[in-house]
DNA sequence: CTAGTCACTCGCACACTGTACGACGATCTC
DNA sequence: GAGATCGTCGTACAGTGTGCGAGTGACTAG
């Protein structure tokens, strides 16, 4: 069995002033919230923090190992409310914004997030917290399972392609009232055999991009929750 | 603005045998689907058409740009029934299990999907005819964006994550009939101080890998689907 | 106090990556 | 024939993750 890094303990003694896991964690997500995932070498990585690029591999086994250490730290910024406080459904919506809120501060995390399992301890709680509260809805046992997964990948996926979004608009380095970028014209252009697509263009990038994504995904969020509502105890 | 590989026509004559575009997509796409993303270099594309790696340069300017182009290949793979058929909502379903099974016979795609806008000429046409299926419905114009929008962001959520579960089950080597692989084991011991994970890993992996994520995918489709057709013409 | 052992650091090296550049050949147009 | 254009490719450069082994400091045992 590999021996994933979760469980594999600190080892042991601090000794003298040395570097820590920690720091590392820290350090790297630093590099990954402003510089994205292709800006983390172990290399800046050790001179950022003032070492050598493989005293890194005292902490971490590999820098894939690190990532997995990040993105569980991603997770450990979620917050799941419990279901006494307003009920499952608004504590779904607020799980919703959260997760989303959390993905749009590292916006490296669908990029590396779809190939690996995301089985650290903050992961763990997060579902954990989650199952609390889409049982209190009075779903089935199974259901339970099938509806947080939904949503969960409802507001992935959704947060995901607006990341996508935000960057490009990002890149361009044009304003974000006015969001007709390179990559719009070209999709202008590449649309014109498609007057629907033109069309649609047109009418997403006519609004203020913040408000038209969060309008987005609270439209799907709202209508995934009617559905799943619907299923209770049916 | 950037000169897109979309608009950017091929090179004129064709002269004597030589490389060509569709060919080197090709050939790109069979090391995608059976080694992944990381299988695929400039160099080992070259030696498999028989060429230096750099020749393909003179057809793409960056490995970058070949993505883009086999990440549209693949949207040209998507079968969207036309609302006359069956529908709308039988439609958008069909829609999304074509979308599905895409993904899952290019796993690679989520991997690289969420770094960059998805603007070719077949992400354009799957749009398109996109719009007229979600039009039918009877949403307003902006809603059929809205709606759209949210189905395929969950359905590309739902199977991103999907496509995770799997190749992690694949590479562990264990059977697919009983998936308690290394890492659901892992995922139970960290979860051991969380009992409500515990029991939902445990349930999981107690049925079959292919019809699990299966139903996973169609009861939160249709929950969505439920709450969106609830929105017509409110 | 000395000797040994552990915790940790890090320079070097290896195999590999994308791709810029410029030389080269083959083919087409005059 | 002479040029121009199309296409190929060897070489080279800067960068990557990381295995290895030598080195350094701090602790503990005698």
């Amino acid at each position: 069995m590999k021996d994933w890094i979760w469980t594999r303990e600190r080892k042991a003694a601090p000794a003298r002033e040395t570097l820590s896991r920690d720091q590392i964690v820290a350090a790297a997500m630093a590099i990954l919230d402003t510089e994205g995932v292709s800006g983390l070498s172990m290399r800046k990585l050790g001179t950022k923090l003032g070492s050598g690029a493989t005293s890194l591999y005292w902490y971490v086994d590999t820098k894939d190992d690190l990532v997995d250490l990040l993105i569980d730290e991603v997770w450990g910024e979620i917050d799941v409310p419990e279901p006494e406080l307003a009920g499952w459904r608004a504590g779904a919506l607020l799980f919703g914004h959260s997760l989303r809120s959390a993905v749009l501060r590292h916006p490296w995390l669908p990029e590396v997030m779809y190939t690996r399992p995301s089985i650290g301890p903050n992961a763990m709680s997060m579902g954990s917290r989650g199952l609390v509260l889409f049982g209190a809805a009075g779903f089935s046992e199974h259901e339970i399972d099938l509806a947080m997964g939904s949503v969960m990948s409802y507001v992935l996926g959704t947060v995901s392609a607006e990341v996508a979004t935000r960057e490009m608009v990002r890149k361009s380095g044009r304003s974000e009232e006015n969001w007709v970028t390179d990559i719009l014209e070209q999709a202008q252009a590449v649309a014109g055999d498609y007057p629907e697509m033109q069309k649609s263009v047109r009418r997403r990038t006519s609004m203020d991009l913040d408000s038209g994504l969060t309008e987005n995904f609270v439209f799907g969020l709202d209508a995934l929750l009617d559905g799943l509502q619907a299923r209770v105890k049916k």
